[in-house]
DNA sequence: TTGACAAATGAATACGTAGTCATTACGGTG
DNA sequence: CACCGTAATGACTACGTATTCATTTGTCAA
């Protein structure tokens, strides 16, 4: 596409203008008398250019670029019963779903589709979020959290656009779903640590009810588990820096501490770095630490987090992949996909 | 796109009315007749019921309801030229541009209107962008970044959707445009450092190009100079993490250390302290530092930097009022909105 | 020369809604 | 009773595009 021309004619009020002065937009209909062709050619030469003539094509396309003419996606999408656009439904805080909205964001400008993003903070905003995607008929939607209510899941079932969940183990069975291995993930993690000779863990989780939650938590406790070592469970009560800190006041004062602490999500293992040392607890001196996801501050040298890093990604392509794939058959397939354990200096035994 | 879908299926007149399997979406003409009223009427009974009878109101819905009928935003937007869409053009990285987007993105649903997302890596993507934005004939659209181009920047001034600049003082003269006063917060921060007696400052900038760089830099340099203190500018090259972690080995070699850095925003901030703590210098031990931008990493226990917190809410509500005011007189208003300066530890004169 | 056939194009229509206009019914006023 | 204003509703059309269908033109084989 090359670049328009300078501002080649400012159509002032000596137009030859059908009456009302410029402000109107230009539609194909213009750029066919313009071109001296019928409107239908016009459509033709944007939407599928092979079936018009060269000659007749260059003619429209100096007309288009003349006039200035943008074709109109609302009109196109009413006859085409298709909107090019996504809607995701994402909570509003949160490191992890952030990157996840860029790199979806990303891939789907890459396939010429738009993204219409809807970021809830609670429960009560999900539902409107989902009568404005109704309304909207996009080609698909993309429902992202780990707090969704299977009532809200179901709701979505009705006809409509393909619906995929992210993250959301819960959503097995009703919803196609993808999300990261969770339980083998922090199975990793827990090998990792069994490797190093730990023999007392404490796993603190951010909100127990959430279904990643309870499947990492079991990842840990099977592995742990098989090694004869146990596994007790914390809440820290959010997904959050700040609930992490919080919690971690409680195990400054246990009277003994376990040798390694194997924290449900990256933001909350910040925390609890955080706090810990606050109460002069050294993380990895004291106490060895493990995190989940694999945020950008997680690898940050103040933390430097042993994590399990997920392929967002990936993720990302397997969702577009599952919305848009031919074949509607499987109507709740769940896709796993595999992460990678990153070691960083929470789990090196101190060098000093 | 030359599939050719199974199209001319005869509707067949038996299956009219309360046919359920149809896959065909419930449109107001389906609800009319189920009421036993006109299309005209479903109309109003949805977009301004206080013209219908309420009985008729009541039966309407009630059709509606047994019909699960929802309204057709597209078609809608077509007929009345709004679409109650914003275009946000963001770019992909940044913590900063993230709690913008979420803040925008909830005020925006409170209105009842829907959010488009661009994020962009680079300057390319912007471009296409624009054209998609362009076609779906938002209500508005809203520019973020410091990096956008002059030109791109003009090309939004072509007839079109209002548009407003987000924290890109670029843009002032040009486009509406809406930030904090850059100038004025650095300068609190400056003179915060004064009053503590500071001597000597260094200033570590992000992109030296970018114009809130440079303005930010300038607030400082004025104010400090005001107390016959001189700021060398060095630049980072970019306004992340890893430049800030760079850097700091060359502020490692200074033979000599400023009494105080002032670095250009939080995520740059954080990443200088880490980088600095690796080579064993203290923040604020060794050397009192200052950021910028207020982002929630910036306030965790292991930075709690002294920084200038924006006011993201009240900037986004400036920017919605700039969209949508009625009066279009003022064509490029600047909005300045003041920060406040947020006292942490790393300007606290270490006390151990 | 003629028929067959493909390529190129224009006229017409449908997508689903909101608004304009005309029509009806009704209650109050002279 | 005649008159008028208001409330409520239906018929109709426009919004801008994509697509079907019919028509025209040009090409090639018989």
């Amino acid at each position: 596409m090359g670049d328009a021309p300078k501002n080649g004619k400012p159509m002032n009020a000596s137009d030859d203008g059908v009456g009302r002065s410029s402000r109107r937009r230009v539609t194909s209909k213009d750029v066919a008398s313009e071109a001296g062709v019928s409107q239908a050619t016009v459509a033709r030469v944007f939407s599928s250019p092979h079936l018009a003539a060269p000659e007749t094509r260059a003619r429209v396309e100096a007309a288009a670029t003349r006039l200035s003419y943008v074709p109109n996606a609302i009109a196109r999408s009413l006859k085409s019963q298709k909107t090019d656009i996504v809607a995701a439904v994402v909570p509003a805080q949160g490191e992890y779903w952030q990157s996840m909205l860029t790199s979806f964001s990303r891939r789907l400008a890459a396939q010429g589709r738009q993204m219409l993003l809807f970021s809830f903070a609670e429960a009560a905003d999900v539902d409107s979020a989902l009568t404005a995607v109704e309304q909207y008929r996009v080609d698909g939607v993309v429902l992202a959290s780990s707090t969704i209510s299977q009532q809200q899941l179901i709701r979505m079932l009705r006809p409509g656009p393909p619906v995929v969940a992210f993250n959301q183990p819960a959503a097995t069975g009703v919803l196609p779903q993808v999300s990261v291995d969770n339980e083998a993930g922090m199975s990793d993690l827990a090998e990792h640590l069994a490797g190093l000779g730990v023999s007392t863990v404490l796993y603190v989780g951010g909100v127990a009810s959430a279904s990643t939650d309870q499947i990492r938590y079991r990842g840990a406790a099977r592995a742990l588990g098989g090694h004869g070592i146990a596994c007790p469970y914390l809440e820290a009560g959010a997904f959050t820096y700040d609930a992490g800190y919080k919690i971690s006041a409680q195990l400054a004062d246990m009277h003994e501490l376990p040798e390694a602490l194997m924290v449900g999500s990256d933001e909350v293992a910040c925390g609890v770095i955080d706090g810990l040392r606050t109460a002069d607890i050294d993380v990895p001196g004291d106490v060895l630490l493990t995190g989940f996801d694999g945020l950008p501050q997680s690898a940050w040298a103040g933390y430097d987090l042993t994590t399990l890093v997920q392929p967002i990604d990936v993720l990302v392509d397997e969702v577009i992949e599952l919305l848009f794939r031919q074949d509607t058959q499987a109507p709740a397939t769940s896709v796993v996909v595999p992460g990678s354990v990153r070691v960083g200096r929470t789990t090196r035994r101190s060098d000093g």
